[in-house]
RNA sequence: GCACUCGUAGCUCAACGGACUAGAGCAUCUGACUUCGGAUCAGAGGGUUGGGGGUUCGAAUCCCUCCGAGUGCACCA
């Protein structure tokens, strides 16, 4: 189903090419209209013709289909459009009727493989988790909703040298005793242990390094015990997906382990292509535009000089797997931007070695880190990490106050609590451009106030309560749009789509964030203005309880994408 | 040193090369119906968009340069 916008456009377009072809409208939304035509400058220069002689032929001859009410000629020759009642009935009548409320499907939809989250083994998950897990996680909402085929890989750390210790001190411990360490969720303490214990002994040390050896030579009984440690890790983080609401599931775990049977074929497969350097004993590839400090080539190393195997042998796998095995249109890979050039480099071999070309894309999504009050990366008062689910308890424990604080006694406070919180944190995390850096402020995002999770939730509740406190509601009927502020909704409702889309275009839930909150502004203002349940008849009832079904649909949805929840109350 | 990201109101953030007043939210101030849930709404003040050049009819946006912050730059991930 086409959007307003791009019906608008439609309109616009077979003129625009007849003045010259390929030409775009440049169809915006509007402070002045509800839309502006842009794109009428630009032509008129190209053409040497005066901006406003243009823009008068192109009124002239558009046929808007009725879409369209006035337009005018505007400043050096911007068209303002008001978007008539009728259209904007029948496009509110078309996003009612679809579930998917007027979001089309993907023209062309992909296999897109999404990477995020990728926690630590025997480590606990911390605040550094959450950007990816979340920005991740909306994406492959997003991604999924507008009909492509998603594939989620939470390519998590199970592989390496603290792997030595680990095992042997879980050998120290006692499998029964480690094992009940670890499903308590003291992964840290776990770690840390291990860690003190390398450092100070020697012995422990020495062993430590044959573990490895034997892990990596793949003896039986030292795989079992790695099993052991893995397992107990995966439930764990599964324990904090499920608290966050997040789609990831243990099916999606494809460690860095997963593909050390590929490596081997990584390095023939570069080889016979040519790429491959002997460097200093290190097998490398030397992609173009990297240099290190010295102004020399900087290699993406594929096999150490000891013959073992680094991250970035791994990466390199995991894209030639999502290629070849996956058959992936698309490879996202939500990590923090320190790891750009990381990416950048493995992305540029991948495409020397043919696994990625103009079909086979792969994108870094990459983010900024979350910082204290003061600034600086968030850690706690003693400078440590911020383990993820104290800050999740910590949330819920908060609104659990803020609710006390409102009296109404229900039963289900703590579930909306946990809600509340949950949509709080998400929402401060994905509304803030992702490049940027963003303070974790308590406050602010439970404030309940402004552009909050909370807020948005609010809205839906209020329209929820709208029904339970109505009998006998009249229900269909048209669509009347008198009051101004019932017009207001309305066109932010038709731009439900058009949000999904851009938020795809540049990967950044942010978008979707900023419409979902305009739309709740929207809806406050027309429930301010606009009287529902006390409308002067039953026509206008009607169809105010229809514009607020949709709304409420739409932020239920819109929220839905972000992998925030809307509670009916709260 | 080189590369990438970022720099917008007191604070947190928007703005896809477009318009007469660079928008929101928080905070501040002023109002509003003894409320279809006030966790609200309406309004006000608050800005040489880090500095300086350039391209353009038009620049927060593109280019150059300088300043500031962060990150990365060979066998850790």
């Amino acid at each position: 189903m086409p959007t307003l916008e791009q019906r608008i456009n439609d309109c616009l377009v077979p003129v625009f090419h007849v003045l010259e072809s390929g030409s775009d409208p440049v169809l915006r939304p509007s402070e002045h209209a509800d839309f502006q035509v842009n794109g009428v400058m630009g032509l008129a220069k190209r053409l040497g013709v005066k901006p406003r002689e243009v823009a008068e032929r192109i009124v002239n001859e558009v046929d808007f289909a009725g879409l369209i009410e006035t337009v005018e000629i505007a400043g050096p020759g911007f068209l303002n459009l008001t978007v008539s009642e009728r259209a904007f009935v029948e496009q509110l009548e078309m996003i009612a009727s679809d579930e998917h409320l007027g979001v089309p499907n993907a023209t062309a939809p992909e296999v897109v493989v999404v990477d995020y989250s990728a926690p630590n083994v025997a480590k606990e998950m911390h605040v550094g988790h959450l950007r990816s897990t979340v920005i991740g996680d909306s994406l492959c909402r997003m991604l999924e909703f507008t009909g492509n085929r998603v594939i989620r890989r939470n390519h998590i750390g199970d592989w390496g040298t603290p792997f030595g210790m680990l095992i042997e001190h879980l050998i120290d411990q006692g499998e029964d005793a480690a094992v009940a360490n670890l499903s308590m969720g003291d992964l840290d303490g776990f770690y840390r242990e291990a860690r003190t214990k390398f450092d100070a002994d020697d012995v422990f040390r020495d062993r430590s390094r044959q573990r490895v050896v034997l892990l990596q030579g793949g003896d039986a009984e030292t795989l079992r015990l790695w099993g052991i440690l893995v397992q107990e890790s995966i439930q764990y983080f599964g324990a904090v997906y499920q608290e966050l609401g997040i789609t990831l599931s243990e099916a999606d775990v494809v460690g860095e382990s997963s593909y050390n049977d590929m490596l081997d074929d990584v390095v023939a497969d570069l080889d016979a292509k040519g790429l491959l350097v002997d460097s200093d004993g290190a097998l490398c590839v030397f992609p173009e535009g990297f240099v290190n400090r010295d102004g020399e080539p900087l290699p993406v190393i594929v096999r150490k000089s000891d013959e073992g195997y680094g991250y970035a042998a791994t990466d390199l796998a995991a894209i030639r797997d999502r290629v070849s095995n996956l058959s992936a249109d698309r490879l996202l890979y939500v990590v923090g931007s320190p790891q750009a050039q990381h990416f950048a480099m493995c992305f540029a071999v991948a495409t020397m070695a043919g696994w990625l070309n103009d079909q086979v894309v792969a994108e870094h999504v990459a983010f900024g880190n979350v910082l204290g009050p003061d600034r600086k990366m968030f850690k706690t008062r003693e400078g440590g990490t911020v383990k993820l689910k104290v800050l999740l308890d910590e949330g819920s424990e908060r609104a659990r106050a803020a609710l006390a604080e409102r009296a109404s006694n229900d039963g289900d406070r703590d579930h909306i609590a946990h809600q509340l919180a949950m949509g709080a944190i998400k929402y401060a995390d994905l509304s803030t451009d992702r490049q940027r850096d963003y303070v974790f402020d308590w406050d602010r995002m439970l404030a309940f106030e402004g552009d909050t999770g909370p807020y948005l939730q609010y809205a839906h509740a209020r329209i929820c309560s709208i029904f339970r406190r109505g009998d006998d509601l009249p229900v269909g009927g048209p669509i009347i749009l008198g009051e101004p502020a019932e017009r207001a909704l309305a066109l932010q409702l038709t731009g439900f789509a058009d949000a999904v889309a851009s938020a795809l275009d540049v990967l950044s839930p942010a978008k979707l964030c900023t419409y979902l909150f305009e739309l709740a502004q929207s809806f406050t203002s027309f429930y301010e203005s606009c009287p529902v349940l006390k409308a002067p008849d039953r026509t206008i009832m009607a169809s105010r309880l229809t514009l607020c079904r949709l709304t409420a649909s739409t932020l239920q949805v819109g929220l839905d994408l972000l992998g925030i929840e809307a509670p009916e109350q709260m």
